[in-house]
RNA sequence: GGGCGCGUAGCUCAGGUGGUUCAGAGCGCUUCCCUUACAAGGAAGAGGCCGGGGGUUCGAGUCCCUCCGCGCCCA
């Protein structure tokens, strides 16, 4: 081998390559070099910003993690190649409920907010072992030790998530990584919040809302699951009463049964109601009826949300039974008679207007017991009574739950902050629609289910939540000389003490011997719901209010990739709070992801068990296995799990890896065309062929190559602009095979130069020129293995390399078409045909192939007629011309052995 | 009940703006081949009233309507 020109490196292409190693070695030096860094400083037309939403890294990895992320790192990678400066930081989702779950089930610990920090605390030694945890009782700790465990589990949790997504190759500037309960989350969460209550879209407000018993805390609309469950229908009297006009001719006078599944809310109803057209009760309307047993009077009222066909037409509207109870009574303007608490119990005294000593008492044996206790109880108080009619009558129905609950949620009035969204203001709500006509959706469809979940929404962003570990509200309240606080007069905080956690830190002016004492103050013991914080994902990855810089050079960001069913909640908030703060979109493109299906099409999830551990795919199939399985995804579509898919990848990968290897040791052959070649390669720079058309790419059928090739980077370039990795793919894959499978054989022997030195270098370096290209669009999908071979041949990494231009591909295929390439192809296939036919070896002597096609196609075969022979090992090709393609052959005669 | 999506070879799915080139790909299956990049491979083959029915059109997997089945979201 003579030695290579200078600039020219010499392909250092293994003897047997490999796919086992690459994930560790090329990511440590992509860690090294740093590709992946954001190049701060470019103009914002040159930037693409990518908002990935944090995962939550309370749950197990599972498939579904390296599915929409993988899709969101090929877009990444394609953008990055074209010459942008990739924002692509990652986050962790770490604080709210699913860790606070985690951290009691993992430690088996709870939290209790009254009791003292204890520094001296230390983790239970049986921590991650359940069975053990289990048979224990569980430990108290207060709510600063507790919030130790979560910071302590979600660190060893979030390395597990980073070293997934190294390992599957995500292109993340590891250097901005946030999680959302870290001091600068907590800090721009609690700015936001501030900067809303100034502008007056943060509100609180005494307001009935929805409550779950067991985490103790508030909920959002956008939190529930319907779920059916078993009821009991329970017919009801309420009593005429005295007032009514007993000559009224429709049964005025006559009682009013009504079906109720919770007559244990029968204290607490204010009114019956009826729908306005129901004839049967049309005649009651503004008259009273006595609740039966308590003696209580109601009015019986009209309203169009009445089901006239759900039990026997009438209602009663309780405070507060469901959401239906909440909307009449505060459009009909009703009173409140709380039974229930906080804690799912009836309250220990009645409502006010149970005056009766009767009633009073058939309360008392109420007081405290649970809803569904109490309904069994009252059942009985009814039935003693002859106020219900017959059995109750089991049926399912609906009942309102949170969705990581398994009790029914109650409504209690309770003191809460909210943030404006539209729910209750028309004008906001079309603002925040046209919101989302500003934005790009990939697949367009998914739009629809933004604006129908708007138009859905009954009232506002609930965001206070009565838990621990989440960003604390940061506000104060004084306490007036009788301890009691002055909710409307919060005490802010100073921006640059934030963030502040109100339970510890003080107001402005105070010290910590105030709190709590008359005169003084007390902190909002509340946090935010973690929506209220993920929301702010742009804002916080982008700098807002931190650097400006940075700020104005990537938002609003570029794309939002996530998975569809988060369309209601985290993408609906982000455009909330962008176009609050803003006044813009907080992204140009929504790319939304679908799930993993499990082999039978059923959504994979843990409780299923049939969970596919990433890691075990990987280690199977490879990376870029695993991404091209993820690749293959369509946007937006569910996509089964399917084995098969990753040994598709696997051999793609391989492909790759021998394809590269016989193009690229042509370099090695000591022949006058070999010198040729590296002198272009030396000419052409260090790196080679990026922008330079290589002189001697002559032949017709090479030429005609690289016109398709030019078709195929334009399309595949479309594609991806579009966010249609999958089609890129696909078109990319299917010319792979194609190239390596037809081209190089047509080509392999000219190759070899049995056509003479010019032949053989137009040969060579069109493959090269060709694998090139080819190696550089199958980048994105397969970082590792593209690497590999680009390192095989070419200065620097790949994925910093520029995207493959389709005009220096045309400058070099000259004045050609594809029909040279695609009609050698089909005489080859044909050829191909004939020997399988006779059950014999491809290497079968051809004596004589006599082609039969149209003139013009003829005519290009005579251009293309010493490739094909060679390939299909033709003595002889004879052409006649016809209407379509047809090829007869005599083959040689089988040699005996 | 409302909305959205889907129904194309045994399986998983492609089929922008309707037109000889759309009836496709891969897998699976059958047959053949160790051809000097690759047997973790290659070549070839069989297999489908493109869910049913209407309609628009000279012409429809491709547009419209309707029905059936499936999935998801929301009530």
């Amino acid at each position: 081998m003579s030695p290579p020109a200078d600039d020219a490196r010499p392909a250092a292409v293994p003897d047997k390559p490999a796919l086992e190693g690459l994930e560790a070695k090329w990511d440590a030096a992509w860690e090294a070099s740093g590709i992946y860094r954001f190049e701060e400083g470019r103009p914002r037309g040159e930037v693409f910003s990518i908002d990935t939403p944090p995962p939550t890294v309370s749950g197990s990895l599972h498939v579904g993690h390296v599915f929409s992320y993988t899709h969101t790192d090929i877009i990444a990678r394609q953008r990055r190649m074209a010459g942008q400066a990739v924002f692509y930081p990652m986050g962790w989702d770490d604080n709210g409920l699913p860790t606070e779950r985690r951290v009691q089930n993992y430690y088996g610990v709870r939290c209790d907010p009254s009791l003292p920090y204890d520094p001296d605390f230390a983790a239970p030694t049986d921590a991650g072992r359940p069975s053990a945890v289990a048979k224990r009782r569980t430990i108290s700790v207060s709510r600063p030790n507790f919030i130790e465990l979560c910071e302590e589990l979600t660190a060893s949790d979030e390395q597990a998530f980073e070293d997934l997504f190294r390992r599957i190759g995500l292109s993340v500037d590891w250097t901005r990584t946030y999680t959302t309960i870290d001091s600068r989350c907590r800090r721009v969460s609690q700015l936001a919040f501030l900067e809303n209550l100034e502008r007056g879209e943060a509100y609180q407000i005494e307001a009935p809302s929805l409550w779950d018993v067991t985490f103790q805390t508030a909920v959002a609309q956008a939190e529930l699951d319907d779920r059916e469950v078993p009821g009991a229908y329970h017919k009801l009297r309420f009593a005429a009463t005295d007032s009514t006009d007993a000559s009224d001719p429709n049964g005025a006078e006559a009682d009013i049964w009504i079906d109720t599944t919770r007559p244990e809310l029968v204290p607490s109803c204010v009114a019956l109601v009826a729908h306005p057209d129901d004839g049967r009760y049309q005649p009651r309307f503004g008259s009273l009826v006595r609740t039966p047993v308590f003696g209580v009077e109601v009015p019986v009222l009209a309203h169009r949300l009445a089901d006239p066909d759900k039990g026997t037409g009438i209602a009663m509207i309780c405070t507060f039974g469901d959401t239906a109870d909440v909307t009449w009574w505060r459009e009909l303007d009703l009173p409140v008679r709380t039974v229930i608490g906080r804690d799912g119990r009836l309250a220990a005294e009645p409502p006010e207007a149970i005056e009766s000593p009767q009633g009073r008492a058939a309360y008392a044996r109420l007081a405290g017991k649970t809803a569904a206790a109490a309904r069994t109880e009252i059942a009985a108080l009814f039935a003693e009574s002859g106020d219900i009619d017959g059995e109750p009558r089991r049926i399912t129905h609906p009942v309102k739950f949170f969705e990581k609950g398994d009790k029914p949620l109650e409504i209690v009035s309770s003191r809460q902050w909210y943030i404006r969204n539209g729910g209750r203001d028309d004008d906001l709500r079309q603002a925040l629609i046209d919101r989302g006509v500003e934005m790009n959706w990939v697949p367009g469809y998914m739009r629809t289910r933004y604006e129908s979940w708007i138009a859905g929404l009954s009232g506002d962003w609930l965001i206070s939540r009565q838990r621990f570990f989440g960003v604390p509200i940061p506000l104060w309240y004084r306490l007036d000389a009788d301890g009691s606080p002055d909710w409307g007069q919060p005490i802010r905080p100073e921006a640059a003490a934030l963030p502040v956690d109100p339970s510890s830190d003080c107001p402005p002016g105070c010290d910590e011997s105030q709190r709590g004492r008359p005169g003084g103050f007390i902190g909002d013991p509340d946090v935010m719901d973690t929506w209220a914080t993920s929301s702010l994902t742009p804002q916080i990855a982008t700098g807002w209010r931190a650097d400006e810089a940075l700020y104005s050079s990537t938002f609003p960001m570029d794309m939002r990739p996530q998975a569809h069913d988060i369309i209601r909640t985290w993408l609906f908030s982000t455009v909330v709070r962008a176009h609050f703060d803003a006044g813009t979109v907080p992204w140009r493109n929504c790319a939304l992801s679908g799930w993993i299906l499990d082999p039978d099409r059923k959504k994979m999830s843990k409780s299923r068990g049939n969970v596919q551990v990433p890691t075990d795919l990987l280690e199977r199939f490879g990376a870029d296995a695993v991404r091209y399985w993820a690749a293959c995804g369509r946007p937006g579509t569910d996509t089964a799990f399917d084995e098969q898919q990753f040994r598709i990848g696997r051999r793609l990968a391989v492909k790759l890896l021998n394809a590269s290897k016989f193009v690229l040791r042509f370099d090695e052959l000591d022949d006058e065309a070999a010198r040729v070649v590296r002198d272009e390669a030396a000419a052409a720079g260090p790196r080679v062929f990026s922008d330079a058309v290589p002189d001697g790419i002559a032949e017709p059928l090479d030429r005609s190559m690289l016109h398709r090739l030019a078709g195929l980077v334009d399309e595949a370039t479309r594609a991806l602009e579009s966010f249609d990795y999958a089609r890129a793919l696909e078109r990319t894959e299917t010319f792979f095979w194609a190239f390596t499978d037809d081209h190089v054989e047509l080509v392999k022997a000219r190759a070899y130069g049995e056509h003479g030195p010019q032949a053989a270098v137009s040969a060579r370096l069109s493959l090269q020129f060709s694998l090139r290209v080819l190696q550089q669009l199958l980048a994105p999908f397969m970082p590792f293995v593209t690497e590999e071979v680009w390192s095989w041949w070419q200065e620097g990494s790949i994925h910093a390399s520029a995207w493959p231009n389709p005009a220096v591909l045309r400058a070099a295929a000259g004045p050609s078409d594809e029909l040279p390439s695609t009609v050698a192809a089909a005489v080859l296939r044909e050829v191909r045909r004939a020997k399988s036919e006779a059950k014999r070896p491809l290497r079968t002597e051809v004596l004589r192939a006599t082609v039969t096609d149209t003139p013009e196609r003829i005519a290009v075969l005579a251009t293309v007629a010493d490739d094909v022979c060679a390939a299909g090992r033709v003595s002889k090709l004879e052409a006649a011309e016809g209407p379509e393609l047809s090829v007869v052959c005599e083959l040689a005669a089988e040699t005996p052995n």
